[in-house]
DNA sequence: TTTCAATATGAGCTATTGCTCATATTTTGG
DNA sequence: CCAAAATATGAGCAATAGCTCATATTGAAA
């Protein structure tokens, strides 16, 4: 695996004119993956879908991986954020209520897009060293273990790799759903709520 | 999405020495995915690193897509081929025993080369219109389906999303323990395990 | 208004990619 | 042993990729 190091952003931009210049070209970017794949996949298409100056997208981003890296980045934050809220949003509830809140979230973002979730998945491998993106899954899988842990959780492995399988579980579920053009997203979470809870086994009771 | 046709082979190897640089070819195709990824995964690199002419490549490969087709039918024939054998094996025995053995496969088939399963997985959808490799895996589908149906269990969800259900759970659980480089396969499996009896719930009993 | 930093542009360079083809070597069947 | 078929070779072409840089335009502070 060849090791790759994301240059930092060679300009900040400052001006409102610039920050929505590096918008449009992860919109862009977003786009093209989604649509064509690694093929169209190209800097020049990029910049040229975002209505902008190749030479405009090297002003902010120092190479193509930055690129995608950020995109990437923008991904998991957003991962990262709607399950926070998610979790806050349903604080104190019945730990079924607060299990189904997180599980919308993850399913609604993985059906959103499905195309585009795969090919950022392998683009997340591609660049795994970056250790803000690392942060950013830790961190959603800390919330998962947390909520386990508060809600006295009890099975005979360890929490940590339980919120993993959880995780991961959906996840797959998810992304087989999508490949077969599953179109009933109720039916998709109805399924899902069961795996989840039927895991959790005798645990998940009223508060 | 680009809709990409796979030519069929140029020529059909029929001498043994022909035989085998289509299989150096793969196997090369296969190690350079796995240790480089995308990047490195180019037509010559794939005749160097075969010990092999880029002429002899093309001469029963007529693009890089039929490389990597190829690569990824043998991927899915093996898994396929590897689950009917397993439950052929089982046949008769405990319905626990049948899906033990078939949930050994799939860890087995995905904990051998991370990487190189994650990244098939990706051409597998973008080359997703071959007919034989969708019937490698409605097949792989249908068994887990009539293993269903043998034993009975009764979901109140349809076997055919069952199937993909726990196909797909299993994948996912699979993976995200290979991101977090877990060493034990044995104790991955026991968890596995108990994702996949606690979804099918009551229904697995002794028969 | 002037001045300078911030931003935008795109022709085009260099490297690399997928792939061809004329040629050479090996194997096989008679 | 000999032709014809099968197989192998690799220099190199056309297309395209990532990326630079000299130049133009815009915005804001004075």
């Amino acid at each position: 695996m060849t090791q790759i190091t994301i240059p930092q952003p060679r300009k900040s931009p400052v001006q409102a004119r610039s920050t929505a210049t590096v918008d449009a070209i992860l919109e862009a970017a977003a786009r093209i993956l989604e649509s064509e794949g690694f093929e169209g996949y190209t800097t020049n298409a990029i910049a040229k879908r975002a209505g902008v100056s190749i030479g405009s997208l090297y002003q902010y981003f120092p190479n193509k991986d930055a690129v995608t890296a950020a995109l990437v980045m923008a991904d998991a934050m957003r991962l990262h954020d709607e399950f926070h809220e998610a979790a806050e949003a349903t604080r104190g509830k019945e730990f079924r209520v607060q299990l189904n809140a997180l599980i919308d979230v993850v399913v609604a973002h993985q059906l959103d897009r499905p195309a585009l979730a795969r090919l950022i998945d392998v683009e997340e491998h591609r660049l795994a060293a970056d250790p803000g993106l690392q942060a950013k899954h830790e961190s959603v899988l800390a919330l998962i273990r947390d909520l386990l842990v508060a809600n006295k959780v009890d099975l005979p492995f360890d929490l940590d790799a339980v919120a993993k399988d959880l995780f991961g579980m959906v996840h797959g579920m998810c992304d087989l759903a999508g490949d077969y053009g599953e179109t009933d997203p109720d039916h998709l979470k109805a399924r899902i709520r069961h795996a989840v809870l039927s895991y959790l086994g005798g645990q998940v009771r009223s508060s």
